[in-house]
DNA sequence: ATGGTGGCACCGCCA
């Protein structure tokens, strides 16, 4: 079995449905996980999606702000929508993979917001900063609470707002005391992987010495040339799929797209 | 050192 997976914070999905389109027909994922819907699932673009060749789709979703939403080619069951702090933000989604093999589990895909945490990196004077922090150690204590770390076949994708090695960032120096690249997340980061032996995708196919991003504020007018990027969006795999990612790529393309999203897709191939 | 942009929904919030 082998199929694309994609991930992208869309930034609205609502008001970018060409550019989805447009990602589509040229990438053709079977899988694609979106961030920052910004919509209930009420008012989330099925018939639109189910025609650029999705039947499968799963949303968590709140009024105008975060949101999930995992669209598949391949069936699905529903896993889970977790609200990992208990504030109703709409932040995670897991969804089942169908036809595994026989005797095997099946592969879970969850499709993760995690909170940015705003502008000052203390939780003191910062309740939005305290909550990512919060955020990510629940992350750790829940798949701390995972068994069979080398048979459970798990991926992990989606914009997790921090960018851990000094090649994630422009300047490790200068981001230091920004948020997304602190010592406090970038720390309980290492953390989260460690609590069931996750393996980093992307970095398995671009060594940690380059460069490497997936995120560039639409405050640098830019972009390219400025490139001051950031690597926030992420893809995971437990140790029984981490050779089952065949390929990794980031879409850059799509930030020179009009009216696009400040993060680009990234893409998985696995042969399972 | 500062301010720079964008989406949604409300009369700012969140990123």
């Amino acid at each position: 079995m082998r199929f694309r997976l994609a991930t992208w914070n869309i930034n609205s999905v609502r008001i970018r449905l060409d550019l989805i389109e447009r990602f589509v027909r040229a990438h053709e994922p079977d899988i694609l996980c979106l961030q920052e819907i910004k919509c209930q699932e009420s008012q989330f673009p099925f018939e639109a999606l189910q025609a650029l060749g999705f039947p499968h789709i799963a949303v968590a979703g709140q009024k105008g702000y975060h949101g999930v939403a995992t669209l598949s080619r391949l069936p699905f069951k529903l896993g889970e929508r977790r609200d990992l702090c208990g504030r109703g933000h709409a932040r995670h989604l897991s969804i089942k993979l169908d036809g595994a093999e026989a005797g095997q589990k099946p592969i879970v895909v969850h499709n993760l917001y995690v909170p940015a945490g705003g502008d000052i990196p203390d939780p003191v004077i910062n309740d939005k900063f305290q909550h990512k922090l919060d955020y990510l150690d629940a992350m750790t204590a829940w798949f701390s609470g995972h068994r069979t770390k080398t048979k459970n076949r798990m991926i992990l994708v989606g914009d997790l707002n921090v960018a851990p090695l000094p090649t994630d960032v422009w300047s490790h120096k200068q981001l230091l005391k920004v948020v997304s690249h602190t010592p406090p997340e970038t720390e309980r980061f290492e953390q989260v992987m460690a609590s069931h032996e996750w393996i980093d995708v992307m970095r398995r196919h671009v060594p940690a010495e380059e460069k490497l991003f997936t995120w560039w504020s639409y405050r640098n007018r830019d972009w390219r040339v400025s490139n001051r990027g950031r690597r926030l969006d992420h893809i995971w795999a437990t140790q029984a799929l981490g050779e089952a990612a065949v390929s990794m790529s980031v879409i850059e393309e799509t930030r020179d797209w009009t009216r696009t999203s400040d993060h680009v897709p990234v893409i998985a191939d696995f042969e399972i």
